[in-house]
Order: C-alpha cells, then structure tokens, then sequence
RNA sequence: GAUCCAUUAGCUCAGCUGGCAGAGCACCUGACUUUUAAUCAGGGUGUCCCGCGUUCGAAUCGCGGAUGGAUCACCA
C-alpha cells in the first residue's frame, strides 16, 4: 500500500521528457519509478506477463547462418548493456544460456515502440521479437520489430566494467552477484553437475538413495557441537544432526545393502573459508565391503565425476596441478609422518613416550592425549600440507575413530582412511564397527572424554547399539564433503563461493544501540522508577485454539483461589518445586509445579495464585501433585518465557473461580 | 575466540603531514540511423560505517562499537 501512494506521487510521462536540472539531480531509484508510471501511463505493464521465447540466446547463436538471414526469433532476457544512437539503439540482451545483440532502429519499430526505449534501463527484462541478422561489426543480432517489457528494474545494477567486488555484498545479494559477475553463474552449475555426477556414478554402482531425519534426539556419528531446536508439542530439545551415519547403518541393518544420502548437517562452529555452519554431505555405506573397497570407490567417484563435468582428470587447484586418475598414493599416517621429517612412531612404545616427544617437537598436548591422539596431532604437524596429490592416508589411531573396526593385529588402530589433496581432507572412511559389544565400550569411552570437558565426543546412542546386536554385516562406510569437492573441481578458494547463500550475520541497526542513553534515559536512571517498564514487543503468543469446548466440561473444572503457604524446591529435580496451598478447605494442599527455572521458591511464600484443584492426584517424583497451578506462557525470540498467575492478595483463599 | 586490515556517490576506487568531498562507470539534458567499455557537449547525486573525544576546524588523529575480509585456533 504505501508502495502504490508514493507511486501516485510520481510525475506522469510527459514529464520525463521535460526533466530539468533540478529533477536531473533527483536519485537513480528516483528515475526509475518515475520511468515505471510512465509506462504505466502509456498503459503497459511494467511486470509484464508469460513470454514464450521461440529460442535462447545461445540456440540463436548457435542456428544462425549467414545464408538463412532474416529467419525470425523470439527471445527474452536482461538487458545488460544500452548504446542509444539517435534513432538507433543497440541492447545486450542477457538469458540463462548468454547473450545476445538487440538492434533496434526506430524504422523498424516505429516512432511508438522505439520511444519504449527511453523508458528501459540496464536491468531491465523485456522480450524482442525479429529477424536475425549480422551487423556490419559482424555480430549476431536479433533485429528489433516487436519490444515487450517484461520486468521494469528499480536498483541500477553494479558498474559493467568492474562488476560487483564487495564480498559482503556478493553474499549478501548473490542475486545480483548472478546478474553481473558471470563466472558465479557457471560455478553453481557446475555443482550441480557435480552432485548429479555422483548419484549417477552411486546409482550406476546399485546404490540406494536414502533420506533420514535431520532433527535427532541424539546426535552422533562425529564429533561436533551441535544446533539445539525445540520441538513445542513434544516438548524436548532436538539437535540438528552433525552427520548422516548411524541412520544410514541402522539401514544396512535392515537389509538395505547399498545406501546413500546427500544431504545438509549442521555443526555449531566457527565460519572461515573451509566451514560453513550448514554444509552438504555425501555418505554412503556397503554391506560386505570394508575400507580397502571405499578407497576404490572414492577414486573411481572422484576422478569419473571430473571426467564427466570437467571433461579431464588433470586439474588446477590454486596453480597446483592435480592428477585424480587411480590409482591414488597410499600409505599409512605412521609412514606419512616419517616420510615428511617427524619421529618414528613405531618406535614410540606407550602414551608416556608419545607425550615426552610432544613436547620435544612443540607440539601442544593436554594431559591425558594418549599416543593415538598424539600422533594424528603428529601428522596434521608434519605431513598434512604436503600431501597435494590425491593420496590415502591409512590406519588411524583407535581413540580418534569410535565407530571403525580395530585392527586385527593391532588394537591400537582401526581399518580407516582419509583421502587428502591439495593438503586437505577430502574423504574420511572406515570399516564400520560392527560389533556391538565393542561398539558400546568405545560409547563408554566417548562419554568419559566427555566428562574430561570434550563437548565434542559422541553420546551414547542404546539404540544404535541395539540396532548392532541384531547383527551388522561386515560394511564399508565413506563420507564426502560435497562442499569441499565443489571446491576442488571448481578451483575456488573459499567455501562461500560454492554456496548460493553462506551463512552471514544478520544485518541489524546495531550501530543504533552506540547512541548516547537520551535525557529522558538518564533522568530515569537517576530517579528511583516508580514502576518497571515492560517490553511487550517481542512476545509471540500460540495461535488461539478455533475449536469450542462445550459448556458443561468446562465449568467441571475447578478454579479456585490459594495462599502459597510453603515452596520448596524438589530434591533430585531440575524443574520441580513443591507448593504447600491453604485452598479454603482446612487442609493443605500439595501442588508440583516444573517452574523452578523461573522462579526461586522463596519469592512465591504468601502469594496467592489460581489452581485447578480436582485433578486426580498424580505423582511426580513419588509425591502426589494434587491439582495444578496455572500459569502463563509466551515465548520471546524463541525463548520460552513463563510467568505464574499470581492475583491481589484481597481474594481469600478458596474463592471460586466462574 | 585472538591478531591484522578494510568500510568515502548506485558500482569500482582516489583523497598526503587535520583546512570548502573527488574521478571513472551508471544516471539526467541535448546531438548522433550498424554500435559493442559507442562517441561528443553539459549536469555531481554524499549519514565519508556508528558514537564519543582532541582541535578554531576531523573523511583524516585518539578511544569505544558494528559489519566484512585475511591469518591463527577447532572442525569437514
């Protein structure tokens, strides 16, 4: 509404023509809407309806021959560029597919149509209809007889030389960076080959593409911070899941031989140029295989798929050539260590000996690091940044893989691997655990390093544990991160350029809140406040309920005044306090209610609140709750906020409520 | 979370040791019937990121803050 006011605002057509000095000073998005009700004027929609182009631009391109001139096309697009020649203009016209040259001449179009012209801006989105023909120049345009505006475009569009540079704004408004920086466009479509390659490399290899709950009650499978959300009519905090796994295996459980699942998790953490807070991730697993059959595959996937997008197993990453064809490097993080200038770890008997060569090479331990810890701390020292070409790195250590199988001839490792190139992880894969004994002990272990202040270590998950007593087959287990993939086939240096929309803190008018506390502000603070403020801008109520409760169950229930006589908070709870009510009766009535978040039990003494007082006794940490206290729920920028109903003291106690 | 850097017109950027806020593109007016970073003549459109301070005077100096980037730490 206030959009169509300030277009009546607006000058009609007439004035455009006659626009003087003063209104040549007035803002571009200014001239824009004044151009917009001009063509409103002239009774043309500036939002245009449906366009059926006969061609893209590059099928134009593409079809033209110089002995079929003048054989007519229809197109729609952007227009990227305008070079007015008196009663000759000449368009870029922009699609999805590239571009074309509109040549408009006021012949052809007539004095009406071309005087559309002046009315259009670069941005603007208009179809053309004409004959296709090669300028003088040479170049293939379309020659203009018929113009339609299909969208009117109120910004002005960055500068076409230097494009749009301003990261923050590329993020931001990946819209615009779309329209005017024309490599972006090319890498989103490229990662969307990139991940059709792959479920067409795992489909072809008899994989079933599966999809499990993002929201977990436990989340596991890696070891990251999770995102907490709240499910309301429920009631209990769920935690956005950190990885795809232990779904995925429940699955093999089941029978599903060959699974996989591309899809987002959400890991707590910091953002730089290698993490996003949501990424994309692939797993897959494989009954009957094991971690030597995840490393062909890997190197199968990996080099088919830059064959098929890139059309070349050679690539550049950052002025590193790489070479993906497999076979890929393998060798194991011991030897890796060694061979890039650390210690010897075969030679490093216990946990004691890793640690004193810790601190002789600088390397930062805690206390309790245990010789596996410590030489996975080794090899990101040592050897990580060099391993440029694609290369397996094998046999991890047992405390750093909770959920891969051990060695069968050194307990101390697990039949793992991580796939690196260009110096970093690209694929992490391991023969699953399979055995549910082992598997719970490993959980037993998690959960003390959890207690050693860990918050990254898995949580016991019983029902995955009981999933592999119904027995696991022997299984391989490979995660991809599709993002980093992106990365690599697309030579970009930062994960942001490989996500439409990467996460970026909101804009907010912080800089508001810098300005100085007004008079009004700092006299209040110096006076003693008669009464407190309350904000109520932020409440969110629950939608009222739309369905009636006949009068009669209504008026069953009891609402009755009560004295607050004694409040004490319940031993062994987080939530409960334990209410001792005078409700009129003579006798006194024991009421739980979960509000001890809220309120510290002494301040509620002598209050006089409202209960339903025939409710069947109910008990709730082995002591009957006999009725129940109402209170008052909103929530608030997410959080719940709750305040009991508490009434003027006046109101004696068992007054009934009608 | 730590350190360093950046923030000036719609966009890309200048603006020195404090002294009236600048350019190119875009935009507006006029000329121009095959241009292509069209050209020619004229027009400068601004919360110099926000606040406080120093100063006769601050885009510039100091302090605090916001946002972004790079590096580091943790993670894929």
């Amino acid at each position: 509404m206030i959009y169509l006011a300030r277009e009546q605002q607006t000058p009609p057509a007439e004035a455009i023509d006659s626009v003087d000095s003063a209104q040549a000073q007035v803002k571009e998005i200014e001239v824009r809407r004044q151009k917009l009700a001009a063509l409103r004027e002239r009774g043309i929609d500036p939002f245009g309806a449906a366009f059926a182009a006969s061609h893209t631009t590059q099928q134009v391109l593409e079809r033209f021959q110089d002995d079929q001139e003048e054989q007519t096309a229809q197109i729609a697009g952007r227009i990227m560029s305008k070079r007015g020649q008196g009663k000759v203009c000449f368009l870029d016209v922009h699609d999805q597919s590239g571009k074309l040259q509109v040549y408009a001449k006021i012949d052809e179009l007539g004095e009406e149509q071309f005087s559309l012209l002046k009315l259009l801006d670069v941005g603007d989105i208009i179809g053309v209809a004409g004959p296709v023909f090669r300028t003088q120049r040479g170049e293939v345009s379309i020659r203009a007889k018929q113009l339609t505006v299909l969208s009117k475009s109120l910004h002005p569009l960055p500068e076409k030389w230097h494009g749009l540079k301003d990261v923050e704004l590329r993020y931001r408004q990946r819209y615009v960076d779309l329209i005017v920086n024309p490599e972006v466009k090319d890498t989103f479509i490229k990662r969307s080959l990139i991940i059709s390659a792959v479920r067409e490399f795992l489909n072809g290899r008899g994989f079933l593409e599966v999809e499990t709950p993002t929201m977990h009650a436990i989340p596991g499978g890696a070891a990251a911070r999770p995102f907490i959300t709240h499910h309301n009519a429920l009631n209990i905090d769920l935690y956005m899941r950190i990885a795809l796994e232990l779904y995925l295996k429940r699955l093999i459980v089941g029978g599903l031989e060959k699974v996989y699942e591309i899809g987002r998790v959400y890991r707590n953490e910091g953002v730089d140029y290698k993490h996003n807070p949501e990424f994309t991730l692939l797993e897959l697993y494989q009954a009957y295989s094991d971690y030597e059959g995840m490393m062909e595959l890997t190197e199968q996937m990996v080099a088919q798929v830059a064959q098929k997008v890139l059309g070349s197993m050679q690539i550049v990453y950052e002025n590193a050539q790489i070479d993906l064809t497999p076979p890929w490097r393998r060798l194991t993080m011991v030897e890796a260590v060694r061979e890039y200038g650390g210690p010897d770890f075969d030679a490093v008997p216990d946990d004691e000996a890793a640690r004193a060569l810790a601190r002789e090479h600088h390397i930062e331990i805690e206390p309790h690091y245990t010789r596996g810890k410590i030489l996975s701390l080794f090899f990101d020292a040592y050897a990580e940044e060099h391993l440029i070409q694609p290369t397996f790195i094998t046999d991890y250590p047992i405390e750093i893989s909770p959920l891969a199988k051990k060695h069968s001839d050194n307990p101390q490792m697990v039949y793992r691997f991580e796939a690196f190139v260009y110096g970093r992880e690209l694929a992490n894969a391991f023969s699953e655990l399979n055995d549910p004994i082992d598997q719970r002990e490993r959980f037993v272990q998690q959960m003390r390093e959890r207690e050693l202040g860990d918050d990254e270590a898995n949580m016991m998950d019983e029902d995955y544990v009981a999933a592999l007593e119904y027995g696991m087959p022997p299984t391989g287990g490979l995660g991809i991160g599709m993002d980093r993939l992106v990365m690599l086939l697309t030579n970009s240096s930062s994960i942001r350029d490989v996500l439409l929309f990467p996460a970026m803190r909101p804009l907010n008018d912080s800089n508001a809140k810098n300005e100085p506390a007004s008079p009004a502000a700092e006299a209040a603070k110096a006076e003693p406040t008669p009464a407190e403020k309350i904000d109520f801008s932020k409440v969110e109520i629950e939608p009222l309920f739309k369905d009636f409760v006949d009068f009669d169950t209504f008026s069953k229930s009891d609402f009755r005044a009560v004295k607050v006589l004694a409040c004490e908070a319940v031993p062994k709870s987080k939530k409960l306090l334990k209410f001792t009510l005078n409700d009129g009766s003579g006798e006194n009535r024991t009421i739980l209610s979960g509000i001890r978040e809220y309120y510290e039990p002494e301040e509620l003494v002598g209050k006089t609140c409202i209960a339903i007082t025939n409710l069947p006794p109910r008990a709730m940490m082995g002591i009957d709750s006999c009725g129940m206290l109402i209170s008052a729920v909103h929530s608030e920028e997410g959080q719940e906020r709750l305040h009991l109903l508490m009434v003027d003291d006046h109101i004696p106690a068992g007054a009934k409520l009608c």
